[in-house]
DNA sequence: GTCGGACCAGTTTTT
DNA sequence: CTGGTCCGAC
């Protein structure tokens, strides 16, 4: 290959001593590259590739680059290309599903799947599940779905197929295998696939054919991966078992921003590499572009308190800039219209920014309503992240089953969604009734309503309501059409169109909108020309596989999210509101083993999206699912030092640390052996009546305590005369 | 088949 | 307090 000296420069040019040794670093070394928040690591990845596609004479072809989610790797193709204006055609870039689904494409039939195989994304997969549970007769309340669901992912995330349970050794354990057992025969017999199925099986496919995995070995001499501190178990052995012993491996990640736990994400895949692979190079990027010297300050303070860290510290060749804005609030409308506030004073003050550069973050999306609602009242636009997205809802997975259904009738979830929907006359009975020639049969669906129609199973009535449904799907599936009339047709001849239109609700003239949005999608969606898929099973699977966020966020609007989806975005002013004990750390989170310090990374997180000015707040008093809380606030702002901080007074002067402190120092400092810690504790007075401890002094006879009692506000109180009675 | 009321649960979420 | 789901009545 000619080695285009432009080009080498460009590849080297901007980047740091760090960077450039992780990029240039020999074709034949293992890296890991730990790359904290805002240091350019995706940049490394991109550059990585281009340095060895044109001075290491490794092709594109033969790297394969993997990443969790479309957008990332969506960006990462398109910034390559313009970074070596070429064609990227034989790379393969995607996500680990995506990659994966790829190659069950190509090797369905050694993958055991039958060419029109489906993906089912998590909701399927939860109906389908219910329906098992509730054909099982077993108790949902002892064995809720959810749960059941999560037993069998964890299952295929450790390569666990039912046969590969051992005896099992309670009741709980026999149950999972059951329902295990019947979801996984169900979905083999409807050919469906789901997220962690299509892991599993590539992985599968792969170990069981020994000239594939070869071939695939020869083809991907080096394989590079982003955020791999969110791999789980199963990636982590899918990548192991793709490199082999030639291949190479560059990797990137941050330990400190893992916060993916909670879904089977194990950080410690970055420590594993260390010993599972020889001769691997550990390199950190540390100097950070994005956030001024305080705000890094603050986030390597607090990620200090983690254990079992690699360990780096984030430093910035930039300004100081401003201390971190704390407000305390009195309450969560208090804590809104403040930010609110504050998002307009900051907007106004200088030309050029805008709305789209403040970000509104919170632990848990319940927090956006206060958030909204003061926004709406200022005519602020805004946009919130997360919720149902587009190919999730209901009229969109209407039209998708049907679609589902004409490529194959055997997918029983598909039948079932809308073998009824619209309303036709096909009640719960009568798909009761297929459902037990189905099964006493070993039929799919469609084929139990093929037989009951030829056999006279049931009332006529049913059976020709039931007759037209299968005409219906026969008619639309002979059809040779382009995706986009197809589905055109698909909305009008099944009666979805005619159903919606009926009602005159506002929410139904919504789902019309999405199913004409629909159809647009259709008409522009271009199939990959090397897939070996159709349009339409092409389309299919691109809506579950890729659900697509990118609808028009253009416009200039303020941006409210949780912390998890703020993972990977800047913006350079940053609220992080709701930080209170319970909230943030969360509860919830506290009861996990590593809960903790997965909040406290999470918190890292938070921090380091702010580029130049952090507020983060708390308030004394909220309501949440009815109730009134009286938080304290969250340790994590007593783990960054005083100096970095600064309190927003406004008319009430209070100080924070007066009134609380560093309970963990006070602790520390005034109980030498015997004084017990009473912050936070629930307590009962024959007075005062309930409230929470926050705050403590001295010892023995001199021990008082402060008490937010949540009837009669803040009392010091003599421990020993108070009479208090401690609470669960 | 649709509507209303009772009941219940309630972190985080991409693929 | 909310939103979703389930069940019984029309």
């Amino acid at each position: 290959m000619d080695k285009n000296p432009e080009i080498i420069e460009q590849i080297i040019n901007d980047l740091n001593d760090a960077q450039r040794q992780a990029v240039c670093a020999p074709a034949a070394q293992h890296q890991l590259v730990l790359a904290g928040a805002g240091s350019g690591k995706t940049r490394v990845l991109i550059h990585r590739i281009a340095w060895l596609s044109q001075v290491e004479d490794v092709s594109l072809y033969k790297q394969l680059a993997v990443t969790f989610t479309n957008k990332a790797a969506a960006e990462m193709r398109q910034r390559l290309s313009s970074l070596l204006n070429l064609s990227l055609s034989g790379l393969w870039v995607g996500t680990f599903h995506g990659l994966a689904h790829r190659l069950l494409r190509i090797h369905w039939h050694e993958a055991q799947l039958t060419q029109h195989f489906q993906i089912i994304d998590s909701d399927d997969q939860l109906r389908l599940i219910r329906r098992i549970v509730k054909d099982l007769q077993i108790d949902d309340k002892a064995y809720p779905p959810k749960q059941m669901q999560g037993e069998i992912n964890r299952y295929k995330e450790r390569c666990i197929r039912p046969q590969h349970i051992p005896a099992p050794q309670n009741t709980y354990e026999q149950i999972c295998l059951e329902i295990y057992q019947r979801y996984h025969n169900h979905c083999q017999r409807s050919s469906l696939v789901d997220f962690a199925e299509i892991l599993l099986r590539a992985y599968e496919l792969l170990e069981a054919h020994p000239p594939l995995l070869t071939h695939y070995r020869q083809r991907f001499s080096h394989i590079l991966v982003d955020e791999f501190q969110d791999t789980n178990q199963l990636q982590y052995a899918w990548i192991q078992l793709l490199l082999g012993e030639q291949g190479r491996l560059f990797v990137v990640g941050d330990d400190d921003q893992s916060i993916y736990g909670w879904r089977g994400a194990q950080a410690d895949n970055l420590q594993k590499l260390q010993t599972d692979l020889k001769g691997i190079e550990l390199i950190r990027l540390e100097q950070n572009y994005r956030s001024t010297g305080m705000i890094l300050d603050a986030a390597n303070a607090l990620i200090k308190h983690n254990d079992k860290r690699l360990g780096k510290q984030l430093w910035t060749a930039g300004d100081k800039g401003q201390a971190i804005q704390i407000y305390h609030g009195v309450n969560a409308e208090d804590e809104a219209r403040f930010i609110v506030e504050r998002i307009q004073s900051w907007t106004e003050k200088q030309a050029g920014r805008d709305y789209q550069q403040c970000a509104v973050l919170y632990r848990t999306n319940a927090l956006s309503r206060l958030l909204e609602e003061k926004l709406l009242q200022k005519q602020i636009p805004y946009r919130v992240y997360g919720g149902l997205r587009f190919f999730e809802r209901m009229e969109i997975k209407d039209t998708l089953a049907y679609l589902r259904l004409l490529l194959n009738k055997d997918d029983d979830s598909a039948f079932e969604r809308v073998v009824n929907h619209p309303p036709r006359g096909i009640g719960g009975r009568s798909i009761e009734q297929l459902r037990a020639i189905a099964r006493g049969q070993g039929l799919s669906l469609w084929q139990a309503a093929e037989q009951a129609i030829k056999t006279e199973a049931f009332a006529k009535r049913s059976l020709s309501a039931i007759g037209k449904f299968l005409s219906l799907i026969q008619n639309l599936a002979g059809e040779n059409e382009e995706l986009s009339a197809l589905t055109h047709k698909v909305i009008h001849q099944s009666g979805l169109w005619q159903h919606f239109k009926q009602k005159k609700q506002e929410t139904e003239q919504m789902r019309l909108d999405n199913l004409e949005e629909l159809i647009l999608a259709t008409e522009s969606y271009e199939t990959d020309p090397d897939t070996p898929m159709s349009d339409l099973q092409a389309f299919l699977s691109d809506t579950v596989l890729d659900a697509g966020e990118g609808q028009s966020s253009s416009d200039n609007a303020v941006q409210l999210m949780t912390l998890h989806n703020a993972k990977g975005l800047e913006f350079p002013l940053v609220f992080l509101c709701g930080m209170e004990e319970e909230l943030f750390p969360h509860r919830m989170a506290l009861q996990a083993p590593q809960g903790l310090e997965e909040e406290r990374r999470l918190c890292y997180v938070g921090i380091t999206r702010a580029m130049q000015q952090l507020y983060i707040s708390h308030v004394e008093s909220r309501r949440l699912h009815g109730n009134q809380l009286y938080p304290r606030p969250s340790r994590f702002l007593l783990e960054i030092p005083q100096e970095l901080l600064e309190e927003v007074r406004l008319q009430t002067p209070v100080n924070l640390y007066q009134q609380y402190g560093n309970y963990q120092a006070k602790v520390a400092k005034d109980t030498p052996n015997n004084l017990e810690n009473w912050i936070g504790q629930r307590v009962q007075h024959p007075r005062f009546g309930e409230g929470m401890v926050t705050d403590q002094e001295g010892a023995g006879k001199a021990a008082r305590i402060q008490v937010m009692f949540y009837q009669n506000g803040a009392k010091w109180l003599v421990l020993e005369y108070a009479q208090l009675e401690k609470l669960p």
